[in-house]
DNA sequence: ACGATGATTGTTCGC
DNA sequence: GCGAACAATCATCGT
C-alpha cells in the first residue's frame, strides 16, 4: 500500500518500527517532574463546554487512537472491574497499559483513527476553503423552511 | 435537573 | 516547533 503519505506531508503517522536508537540521556537530570515555568498559568483543563450554540464552524475534531482503544478497554475494564465508576478510573488504568502495549497493538487502532483523520481532513480542508472563501458564508438550512 | 469538572492520550491548528 | 485547545465519556459534585 504505498498509500501517498508523504503527499501530505503533514503527519501522517508516526509509527516507527524502529526501537529507539536513543538511548536515555542520563546525562543530567533536568527536572523530570519540576513544573516548567515555560508556559504561562492556565488552567489545567478547559474542554467541553457545553454546546450552546452548534458548531457550525471548524469540524469537531475525530477520536484519536486512544479513544478507540478507550472504548475497547472501557468494555474490557468494566468487565474486570465491576465497581468501576467512570471513564476517570478506566482512564487512568487505560493510559497506564496504553504506554505497556506495544507498537503492533496500537498500530491497529492507529491505523483506525488514520481513516477517521482522512475524513476529518475533508471537513477540514471544506472548512479551510470556505474560511477563505467567507467565513460570514453562513447558510441556514437546517433553518425553518415554511417561515 | 443541569452545568461543569476531572482524567486519559492523541491530533490538529495558529503563528 | 511550541503552545493551546479539544476529541469521548460519564459518575460526581455544586447550585
Amino acid at each position: 500500500m504505498a498509500k501517498d503519505m508523504a503527499s501530505h506531508g503533514r503527519m501522517v503517522l508516526r509509527v516507527r518500527p524502529t526501537e529507539r536508537t536513543k538511548r536515555s540521556a542520563s546525562l543530567s537530570i533536568v527536572d523530570e517532574e519540576e513544573k516548567r515555568p515555560k508556559s504561562v498559568k492556565k488552567p489545567k483543563t478547559k474542554q467541553k463546554k457545553k454546546s450552546g450554540k452548534f458548531d457550525a464552524k471548524k469540524p469537531k475534531k475525530p477520536p484519536t487512537a486512544f479513544f478507540f482503544f478507550l472504548e475497547d478497554f472501557r468494555k474490557e475494564f468494566q468487565e474486570k472491574n465491576p465497581g468501576v465508576k467512570s471513564m476517570r478510573d478506566v482512564g487512568k488504568a487505560c493510559g497506564e497499559k496504553w504506554k505497556t502495549m506495544t507498537y503492533e497493538e496500537k498500530v491497529q487502532y492507529y491505523d483506525v483513527a488514520t481513516e477517521k483523520r482522512a475524513e476529518f481532513d475533508r471537513a477540514m480542508a471544506e472548512y479551510i476553503k470556505r474560511k477563505e472563501s467567507g467565513e460570514d458564508q453562513e447558510t441556514d438550512e437546517d433553518s425553518e423552511f415554511d417561515g
